[in-house]
RNA sequence: GCCCCCAUCGUCUAGUGGCCCAGGACACGGCCCUCUCAAGGCCAAAACAGCGGUUCGAAUCCGCUUGGGGGCACCA
């Protein structure tokens, strides 16, 4: 490592839908290298299509973002000396920079309608070239075109890439990358209505904000050229280019589609941060998981926290091939952040899952069962169905299972009576006291743990699957305890 | 069609010329432990896409092929 210097990265999202974990994952990093280096992070948000903007988006992207534990140095809601940190706060701004491309000679006024821009895209595809703009009005003389803007004629404003030559785009991971720039088209910077489009909007906005890294998708690759010859046409520094990998889907075809989405809900994953939240995943896990996507620490450290990121995170070790989604590793890394939580941390969040499914559990009883599930469920909902018997008033059994396997009717209705009798002897209701006598009766009987505490288990819980029994009529009580085995008895 | 990116076990990855007949993790299978479910322990199976170079030596460097991905909007 060279000298530090601070970081100044922005995350810019558009506000058009939920935050996913491509998103989630470039404002991490976002976040860790700004933050490793005493830098800033900065959120901005990419509003100028007015026409794409989804109700609710903003507020679910701040959401989800603090809900992850990303939080912004400057932007919404955080002022700092760059703002406004939303684009269509900032339309004039990017006006006047179009002026001075055009006064540079570096972009014109093109008059073409959408209508005759669609023709010459099909006449480029019947021909098998690039579907690009033919450069019609790029050669109108500046008067002439000066002249028709000011008569009110609609029209765009479009860059004047070169024709000749190359252009060389360096990226952080990938090298130098070179572009021919008879490949390059004209891009449009400015609509018709005003408004800048991303390519001039976001280099105005990362000089004018000082960005040092942008780091994005590498769904940027093909337009970097042109946005590194914005940059120099306006004379600025560019910052330093990060291309990511994209996130494949989980069979590593292709990317995840609107269909493909869905049906990932059917199995229980989302690769929406607000689902996952739902879900019951930690915020701890979903970072750590998709760092993991695309860098790597070593050949063997996996656990890490946000604050353990944010010291040991690194742009040279991240990886430019795709990365498809893998929900079985995040699975595990919920349950071992689960593991790593204390008793009140951890009974804090699964509260609101039981409250959702209908359950007045208290945080005091909540900590009590905490330390016996912690290591049992994957995602804090699993804690509702595990534990459920604990707050309902009253259980259903299922009457098969109330017999012992390979026992009769009878010899059960002895073995719980007994057992009955050992519940009520029992004066101080703690676990081990509770198992010495159970082992003790069992030795005695000839019964293994499997056949008695499976009997049990189903007896005071109406369930197959429960945290560890005698745990649990700890939590139950002695008295709901007695009481639910006495209801079950009566069923046999 | 054109441009660009990528290429190690099923998946995420380690590996920057000899330490690699390739290491870790998840998932999968088996065994142990075990009151259910987990957790834990042990074991197994599993990869350098292909072909040419360069080199004493290549997973590592170069080229080609193949495969995968992304982009080609008055979206971002």
């Amino acid at each position: 490592m060279t000298t530090i210097t601070p970081v100044r990265a922005r995350f810019a999202p558009s506000p058009t839908g939920h935050v996913h974990l491509g998103s989630a994952r470039t404002a991490l990093y976002d976040y860790l290298i700004a933050k490793q280096t005493g830098g800033q992070f900065i959120l901005r948000i990419e509003d100028t299509d007015r026409k794409r903007l989804v109700e609710g988006a903003e507020e679910e992207l701040i959401n989800s973002l603090h809900w992850l534990g990303i939080d912004w140095d400057e932007g919404p809601g955080k002022d700092g000396p760059y703002g406004p940190y939303r684009q269509s706060e900032r339309k004039e701004i990017y006006q006047k920079y179009a002026r001075e491309l055009i006064e540079k000679d570096a972009a014109y006024y093109c008059f073409c309608t959408p209508e005759r821009l669609s023709q010459v895209r099909q006449e480029m595809q019947k021909n098998k070239l690039p579907p690009h703009y033919d450069g019609f009005c790029r050669h109108l003389s500046k008067a002439e075109a000066e002249a028709r803007v000011k008569a009110g004629e609609p029209h765009v404003i479009r860059f004047k890439s070169p024709k000749e030559g190359t252009t060389v785009v360096k990226d952080l991971l990938r090298g130098e990358i070179t572009f021919e720039n008879a490949t390059l088209d004209d891009f449009i910077l400015v609509k018709s209505d005003g408004w800048a489009l991303y390519h001039l909007a976001a280099i105005v906005d990362d000089h004018l904000m000082k960005i040092t890294h942008v780091i994005r998708g590498s769904e940027w690759l093909p337009t970097s050229p042109l946005h590194h010859l914005i940059w120099n046409a306006l004379g600025w520094q560019e910052p330093e280019w990060v291309h990511l990998s994209v996130f494949l889907k989980p069979s590593g075809k292709g990317k995840m589609s609107k269909r493909e989405a869905a049906d990932l809900s059917n199995d229980g994953y989302s690769i929406f941060i607000k689902d996952l939240e739902d879900l019951g995943y930690l915020p701890e896990a979903v970072i750590n998981w998709v760092a993991l996507m695309g860098w790597s620490y070593d050949d063997h450290t996996e656990f890490f926290t946000l604050n353990d990121l944010v010291e040991k995170f690194s742009l040279d070790r991240l990886n430019p091939s795709p990365a498809a989604i893998n929900f079985s590793k995040l699975d595990y890394f919920n349950k071992e952040h689960i593991k790593a939580l204390g008793n009140e941390d951890l009974a804090a969040r699964i509260q609101p899952f039981f409250i959702k499914a209908g359950y007045h559990a208290d945080l005091g009883d909540l900590i009590k069962i905490t330390p016996v599930i912690k290591e049992r469920i994957t995602t804090l909902d699993d804690s509702v169905e595990m534990c459920a018997f604990l707050f309902k008033d009253a259980i259903s059994h299922d009457k098969e299972a109330l017999i012992i396997k390979d026992k009769t009717r009878e010899e059960t209705l002895r073995f719980g009576s007994d057992s009955l009798e050992i519940l009520e002897s029992v004066s101080v209701w703690e676990p081990a006291v509770l198992e010495a006598k159970f082992t003790a009766y069992m030795e005695a009987q000839g019964l293994t743990p499997r056949e008695l505490l499976s009997f049990l288990r189903e007896a005071i819980s109406g369930q197959r699957v429960t945290p560890p029994l005698f745990e649990c009529m700890q939590v139950l009580g002695k008295e709901r305890t007695i009481q639910r085995l006495k209801e079950a008895l009566t069923l046999i």
